[in-house]
DNA sequence: CGCTAGTTTGAAAAAACTCAATTGGCGTGG
DNA sequence: CCACGCCAATTGAGTTTTTTCAAACTAGCG
């Protein structure tokens, strides 16, 4: 947790990154109602087809949203890090068209959908962030499709892990070793390929000196090249202060 | 067009399937300033990396919005029919991350990001209507995730198909024969596919008695068996009144 | 110490791709 | 009206990528 800092301070310094906001509303956000609570590991929060009141806000662990398909297999739509708010979209969509779930051990705050709504209309610039929010995160959701459609395993592997990257780094989290708790088949259902290709891939990666992931944690050696092999362009994540309208 | 309707009955005509807005609202929206342009086939509209300050209203014709890789393959990232605003993400993220481009030749409305603003400021109710376009945009690409991730390319095809079927069928435009103005090389590039790959996949589901697709027109013959091959679920469209909050 | 979850590797099979050539439809200029 | 050209659809054949299956290995933990 942030110096000082309550729950929502990760969110808030991501918030800080697109979106100038001032001191009263800095103080709305911090004093949203949260209830915090404890999830143990492969944990499913909320499935598909649930009506939800809640929007849950990562402090600390890492979610993952997923749909499964007829035969068993899975496709992860996304990953969730501490500041991350992962069914944000349920505010004007309570319905659950997908299934969100912890990877690690995790903490978390539910924010009672009322809360948001009530801040919203009472603040236009706070509403404009949160919606701003859901747009970076449909913005990731575009760039995986690129990435699963027409990238190739090694590009895919590069590209998530420069993902990671570059989102911890957005909330001072990419220390490194940085922490990284995603199994190889979590990987795999995130990229659309199998846990075989992604340990091959990773191995390759490895070899050639570019990243060491062990014992979950990852150390990037040579970014600008791993990015080059990603073909990653951060403009996406929309993290740079420059575009703020 | 709709009877007796402006430019903006087949959008209105799809947001009332999520939203109850009155009257005034309507009004509102109808009187929102649209500048038309009328666009030739394969124009792109905007590019990766332009700042934006309009949004647009999809009137005739078919746009898509896509992504390039450094190779030259292109991953298509929605199809978008009239009364789509492709590009309302624009209004809080202006900085395209990706660029829209007709595939048909296409009649737009161009709509000032100010008067849309405006409307949002003064009509919580229209502002939220418009996050919810916004959010079902996403559940699309998330959706198109799964389908790219994990399913088979007979799946795919048949999804896109069930898909394109039922927005079309939302704003009115679903009686067959229906048009249906995308190339195979389209719907490759919106699959994560190679063209042989969908002509061939095509003609195993016209050869099963699925569908006729030719001459850029679409007849479904078995709807559910399409649905079930596509393991197609309506739900992430969230155009079920039913579901409204 | 044994269990479990996760990683790693080899080998064969399947799915999809690429390349290349052919066909069909349609608009346009002669 | 016909021939040409172009775009899109179609098909065959060989290649590549990735998957699947199976087994072995490793590390953390009670």
């Amino acid at each position: 947790m942030p110096e000082g800092g309550g729950y929502t301070e990760f969110f808030i310094r991501r918030l800080l990154r697109s979106t100038e906001l001032s001191e009263p509303e800095l103080q709305d956000l911090r004093t949203l109602p949260i209830h915090v609570r404890d999830v143990s590991k492969n944990e499913t929060i909320s499935h598909e087809g649930d009506r939800v009141e809640h929007c849950v806000l990562v402090l600390e662990g890492f979610l993952a949203r997923f749909q499964d398909t007829r035969d068993g297999k899975r496709q992860n739509l996304s990953f969730y890090v501490p500041g991350d708010i992962p069914d944000l979209q349920t505010l004007h969509l309570p319905t659950m068209d997908h299934s969100l779930a912890s990877i690690t051990p995790a903490r978390i705050g539910m924010i009672p959908h009322e809360a948001l709504r009530t801040l919203c209309d009472n603040n236009r610039r706070v509403a404009g962030a949160l919606w701003r929010e859901t747009l970076i995160d449909a913005a990731i959701a575009r760039t995986w499709l690129r990435c699963i459609g027409r990238l190739s395993a090694r590009a895919r592997v590069a590209h998530i892990l420069c993902e990671l990257y570059t989102r911890l780094d957005a909330v001072g989290l990419a220390e490194e070793p940085i922490r990284m708790p995603i199994t190889q088949a979590e990987f795999a259902d995130a990229m659309g390929l199998s846990t075989v290709q992604i340990n091959r891939t990773l191995r390759d990666l490895r070899e050639e000196g570019l990243i060491t992931v062990q014992k979950r944690e990852m150390i990037v050696h040579n970014l600008p090249l791993l990015k080059q092999v990603a073909e990653f362009d951060p403009l996406y994540l929309h993290l740079d202060p420059a575009q703020r309208r």
